[in-house]
DNA sequence: TAGATATATTGATATATGTCATTATCTTTG
DNA sequence: CAAAGATAATGACATATATCAATATATCTA
């Protein structure tokens, strides 16, 4: 326990709020709670960078975050925003024990970590928990398909439409909705430079499909917009 | 036992050479043998079709096999090419039973089918196995994550030097090589139209840096093409 | 509050890439 | 072997998208 883990109640808490925690008895979960370091991240902080050991097992619970490939040219793609209570986990800890990608608090945030061997030998032992770890290992896979099919097959507006449904539906789950995320950061999660983004904003905008002011979104016409999605 | 079975000596002739099947005993490698249903495809014939329901583990044991998204437009996206002893599977056994991707054999192939309650069970009651299983899917995410940065940040010749080096390297791995993909799966392989792979590839004979006769590729500047890549 | 800095927007332009049409080459089949 | 069909290659053209430059707006800071 330090200074920053008064607010907050342990591993319990989160059981309900996560499927995967729900496949743990106490003992095991008390595992978890003794193990955890409890860490507070502000908005644009960098909670860990591509290409550095991963050694922690992370669960998010509170705020927001973006987790992100850093590519060629200083170009970095989105691969989701993270809210809570799930788990930021990357391929590395089963191959080369290094992150693939980087993830950066986009709200101010509270994550918890936990050393990876501690995180392992509950898969080796709970069949129950390995068994939903891949599930969602799964569920992760299938959507980055649709992200590659987005990406690589839809032009612009498309793709646009694509993100904009993912933070209507997936992260914020309203339809009015407010962001952070920058202009820059909508380019990032579609695959294409800011001002193309802003550009298919304001023609969506013009067309009545949607409502845009600064970072306060509304969707006017789903119908139109999932439309927009499909025909690529 | 049918008709088809009479040349294969079973699972342990795949065992040494497939590192998930070296965390099985005997005991549990007669339980798939015992299981397996052996089929062989001929050239051009669908192994599985996306969006169809999964229903095996399927390993690969002679020949090729490109596993491919549907997408938009009769477009297709190659996500990989299969050797032996490799196996084949989805993201779906662990979601929703469904294949998300289709598999083709691009050579005459053979391939062993188990059905998926046995080799879940595996995964329950054998940690080793599990464990490598993990790592197999994680290498495979990483995999697909470089082809994700490959496919949205690279221009064409980085995106064809890239394919050209998987073949020389992962697929057939030696440098002059024969392949039975047309050009259309080389488009489909980077993410183009195939007047435009057809293009770059020609590019690449005129600057030397390839030998391109029909399907027989050679490399001649391995160097110049890795450079390529880089540079997108 | 004013200046400075970052972010967002817009327009003009260059270019990478797809589409279409045509011809060439290879492969199959009667 | 010749005809037919598929695959490959090439050129002309259209267009989606990035880049660059300029301006506007928001945000931070002294």
């Amino acid at each position: 326990m330090n200074q920053y883990t008064q607010y907050t109640k342990g591993c319990s808490a989160c059981k309900d709020k996560s499927e995967i925690f729900n496949c743990l008895c106490q003992f095991e979960l008390d595992q978890i709670d003794e193990k955890r370091i409890e860490v507070h991240f502000k908005a644009g902080e960098l909670i860990f960078k591509q290409g550095t050991p991963n050694l922690h097992f992370l669960c998010l619970t509170q705020g927001k975050v973006k987790t992100y490939i850093e590519g060629y040219n200083d170009k970095n793609l989105i691969l989701s925003i993270v809210k809570p209570v799930e788990y930021i986990l990357g391929p590395g800890i089963y191959a080369d024990q290094m992150h693939h990608f980087s993830a950066m608090a986009i709200e101010d945030s509270v994550a918890c970590l936990v050393d990876l061997s501690t995180f392992k030998s509950l898969i080796r032992t709970n069949a129950d928990f390995a068994e939903e770890f891949l599930r969602k290992v799964s569920l992760q896979s299938i959507y980055n398909y649709d992200l590659i099919i987005s990406l690589t097959q839809k032009q612009m507006p498309g793709r646009i439409a694509d993100v904009l449904i993912y933070l209507k539906d997936k992260v914020y789950e309203s339809n009015p909705f407010h962001t952070t995320l920058s202009r820059q950061d909508l380019a990032d999660l579609s695959g294409m430079s800011k001002e193309s983004a802003i550009r298919i904003l304001r023609e969506f905008k013009d067309e009545g499909i949607i409502q845009v002011n600064g970072n306060d979104f509304e969707i006017l016409n789903v119908d139109s917009l999932m439309k927009i999605s499909q025909t690529g």
